[in-house]
DNA sequence: CCGCGCCAGATTGTCAACAATTTGGTCAAC
DNA sequence: GTTGACCAAATTGTTGACAATCTGGCGCGG
């Protein structure tokens, strides 16, 4: 069986994951003692796992002064989806060149989910679909380095999502740019998977500049 | 004046650069209370560390057994360097289109100096030249996303360079990509800057992988 | 009424002691 | 000689105590 996972990694990954899910607002104190209690772990842990978070740009921490969820920036989620975006382009890619049989009949049977979420209006299930996606390419194209990237900005992204300044998406729309790249990975030609995907992250991208123009927000 | 790092912020940089610089062997054991003794801090200090190293890739923890600096193999050494290739050509892009220009009369002169190296054959002043062409233009671009995630990949790439497995390349070559690279970011030419850095990488990553076929080297 | 210094509480930073686990070796039994 | 139990040293994991620092409020003097 495997070796049980160090606790303070752990303790690293539930915060990360809170702070993208939007259970602490930006700019809101994270108290050690608190969260030592909360995650019933001592606050040695606490702090190591706030400083693994510093490292990721989901936390800052000043001296004497604690730790804060790190507010971001407009322009700063800007930067964070372009990022995405140079990576993603790069997985797509791969995920042709390497991609093998059992992916590629994932990533079938996931298109067709994704036709049934849109004729259904299944907004929960598209969104799930969408995440598997981009999750199965991921795997296929089996780069470690930018795996463990993409899932860091993954997590910011998240935010905006949990936050409702980015909308699920439109899954109609979308619809057809998931299906290209599908097509592309599927039919092992990287090119056209590269353009597809940068093709659909592009939008995602301009969607992303709207919300931010519409909302005006100082941060989330 | 600036707030001082966090002292743990500050071990955690200390140590990945001793790691990079290859002052530790792959897999070598990395005792708590050795380097806490050798950097005159405390265990508490060295355990944070060495859980953002973990983080970042450069070391590994297995529970009760302490942490071992990470092996890298050649498969993902070459994932390295292609994740770096995709997040530089976007840097590139964007310095292009965002750079001052003050960041552009600092290209001319580093480019000014690297053609002196080469006529001199000084490698050192090129490898250095190199290095501050690389950061002015994450400069210019001013995507801490990016340049975050760049840092931490440079680093594990460095390892190779100090390892000796990646010579610091062949300065006559490489002078020409550079000054591609330069030449299209001065004049603003987002997709030819691009280009230029796409070649200039693509010709890292062969060498990397020629480099790493001779070497067969089983992790670094 | 307003500003300023100062105090108390809250919080972070540091450290050392102790508990738990692994590791490598020794020794006895077969 | 080999196997296996056991022990001791080394190392990691955990915890609590204490020191240092910040924060907000209170009262004093202007």
């Amino acid at each position: 069986m495997p070796r049980p996972a160090l606790a303070e990694t752990d303790i690293s990954a539930q915060l990360r994951e809170a702070i993208a899910r939007g259970q602490f607002s930006p700019n809101e104190r994270l108290v050690e003692a608190e969260l030592a209690e909360r995650y019933s772990v001592n606050r040695a842990h606490i702090r190591t796992a706030l400083a693994v978070l510093d490292r990721d740009g989901l936390v800052v921490r000043l001296p004497n002064r604690g730790a804060r969820v790190r507010a971001i920036s407009d322009a700063e989620a800007m930067e964070i989806a372009e990022t995405r975006l140079a990576i993603e382009t790069m997985v797509a890619r791969q995920a042709a060149l390497r991609g093998d049989a059992k992916g590629r009949a994932s990533l079938r049977r996931i298109e067709k989910d994704m036709r049934r979420a849109v004729t259904q209006s299944d907004a929960a299930l598209y969104s799930q679909c969408n995440a598997a996606l981009h999750r199965e390419l991921q795997r296929m194209a089996g780069n470690a380095t930018a795996n463990r990237i993409l899932n860091t900005l993954k997590s910011h992204l998240m935010r905006l999502q949990y936050r409702g300044i980015l909308l699920p998406g439109r899954p109609r729309a979308s619809l057809a740019e998931h299906a290209a790249i599908v097509k592309a990975v599927c039919a092992g030609d990287a090119d056209a998977a590269e353009r597809a995907m940068r093709k659909h992250l592009t939008s995602f991208t301009r969607l992303l500049k709207q919300a931010i123009e519409a909302t005006r927000m100082g941060g989330f």
